[in-house]
DNA sequence: CCGTTTTATGTACGCGCGTACATTTTCTCA
DNA sequence: TGAGAAAATGTACGCGCGTACATAAAACGG
């Protein structure tokens, strides 16, 4: 290669990575050498030469759990993260979180230099996980966390803005009249179920409504946590008039359950869920529901972490808290009258 | 670190390799020292001295065009991909298509040591893309299609018995009583697409029935390809009286496009969709499907390549063909009269 | 107890780049 | 035209492992 272009393999190196004064003869001789060889430097070479992996880390919940978040949480903001990070140059590592040892994982993803930066989805408060995290912040690595937040940390985090969604979810079934409001929610170790929690009690007592316990459901984001809790549900249905779900799996679980008790379609209770997943729009009647920008979250969170590690990016903050907007999706499932009686 | 255990760094190399005869004694010095020190080796490092990245790639449609496909399809087959990476001690590079500059792009991946092995999904027959595969073969990289078949090309491929599926499905709907079945299906250059059409052409002709040339259409496997095509079916409803699509975004699609033209739920013409992906479960009425193993055919294409670049494998067939067999799961769209009537 | 294996460990080098520094070539302007 | 500055290129070394080969230590056999 440098033999072909009769130069040594620091001028190669130095056209191919467009650094240094260079002749103009000498850069196409030097390129077309290496569009005649087929050439192109190893990346591995490359990396070890500068210690980056040129990689950025997504860490998603192990495998088996995937599914209990939808799969349209983690292909848009996959689908974000990938979109900005090859505008960077950086190829994206897909890692899944151990079940154990998760402590001296993250940290070695750095100190093996398997990544350059990290983004972790699905995190959940956790004492190890907490751990892990505070560790990476301690050695300055470059990390975020995409839809959780953590209190006093002082984590990169890029989160939505749930207890707000909920709030308005929530006043806008009362609004069409329903009185009733039961809740399913997920885990409290996500922070955005807890918002949403909050969100939803805002808007009950705004609006002069009591929060009645026996209308709280727990579920784990999963369509099947959903369609357990129709029973319960099905068997105070005198009391409710409305469901809102913190997500859009378990509202259509919920739905489902509900259904397969009997209760038809134009009878079912008003109903919202979170996070407008592209299912909120097949069921029937239509589900209302809360969108939340993943595919953009995935994007900011990519784009701050990779411009940060760029050279030119000394004095910029090295941490973010980034809070985008959700959006009330209004559909048939939340209107009193209308398509929903057909 | 070798200092702390008092020993070479080649044994360090050797006791954290496993490699070579170790005195216990020694071992368990360098185990505590590198405990200790929360020592792990750079991968970096080590792959460049092996020459091996330690990664899997996955090749990826490019990004705009993700939602083509339903995200069930990539989801599982991903999952699939990365449990059985897991297992292999690899790391998951997910790739994205270059919309130019495919044909070096594969081979460099290869080159410049990016990955040990590639998967690629969502392949399409097209001059460059398989001027790019064979190249990979040619130069003797280990690779594999999933869902996609290249007739004589001696590729490795992990695909679903398409045609059976589909003759099977419609097999069912003639079963059922349908006569005229319209069949929405994906582009030509899909090889499960000309098979799916091929089982469709069968049953009808082991079933004494003709092919309608106006009852075939063609989509993009997207939701909106089968939303469009309602309207020309709903132009011939008079002579349809179900449908076949080839995956259940457009089933749905089509479902949809259809109850917007103002047929009742209850008096849509019969419907099977492919994929039986989690929303087919989801619709009203629910979606007859051909279940095609996903995450399985992940699993195998991981473990047939990775299994093949271990030492050990010497003497293995270096290339596979893999066909695992689909499933009609048969819901209520599809059925005559019970549960659609309701 | 010594020679001969066998086992255990150390030494030295290469993997293929990037880059600081040394050297050569070209340019500038008196 | 020649000296000094600027531009262009070459030289040499390190990044941190794995590993072939050299060497030392232990085991064995007579």
């Amino acid at each position: 290669m440098a033999d072909l272009a009769k130069v040594s393999e620091a001028t190669v190196s130095r056209v191919l990575n467009n650094v240094g004064p260079i002749k103009e003869e000498t850069r196409q001789r030097v390129i077309d050498a290496a569009n005649e060889l087929n050439y192109a430097p190893s990346a591995l070479a490359r990396n070890f030469a500068t210690s980056k992996s040129g990689n950025i880390g997504v860490i998603l919940p192990y495998l088996p759990k995937v599914n209990m978040f939808s799969t349209y949480f983690f292909s848009e903001i996959l689908s974000g993260i990938g979109s900005m990070s090859r505008e960077f140059g950086y190829d994206l590592l897909l890692l899944f979180r151990p079940m154990d040892d998760v402590l001296n994982y993250y940290s070695q993803l750095f100190h093996t230099h398997k990544v350059d930066a990290l983004i972790v989805l699905g995190s959940k408060e956790d004492p190890i996980e907490l751990e892990a995290l505070r560790r990476l912040k301690e050695e300055g690595r470059h990390f975020c966390l995409i839809n959780q937040h953590y209190d006093g940390e002082g984590f990169s985090e890029v989160d939505a803005t749930h207890e707000k969604g909920s709030y308005e979810a929530v006043t806008h079934l009362i609004q069409q009249g329903y009185k009733e409001i039961a809740f399913i929610n997920g885990p409290d170790e996500y922070s955005n179920s807890r918002e949403r929690s909050a969100g939803y009690r805002r808007a009950l007592h705004d609006h002069g409504l009591e929060v009645n316990q026996s209308l709280l459901f727990t579920g784990n984001f999963g369509r099947k946590s959903g369609y357990a809790v129709a029973s319960s549900v099905f068997a105070r249905l005198n009391e409710v008039d409305a469901i809102f779900a913190s997500n859009d799996r378990m509202a259509i679980g919920l739905h489902q359950g509900l259904r397969d008790l009997g209760i038809p379609w134009n009878q079912l209770p008003g109903m919202i869920g979170f996070d407008d997943s592209d299912i909120a729009e097949l069921t029937t009647p239509t589900l209302s529901s809360v969108k939340v920008p993943f595919f953009q979250m995935g994007e900011l969170a990519a784009e701050n972490l990779l411009s940060r590690l760029r050279p030119s990016s000394l004095g910029m903050q090295d941490h973010f808290r980034i809070q985008l907007p959700t959006e009330l999706m209004i559909r048939e499932s939340s209107l009193r009258t209308d398509s929903k009686e057909e």
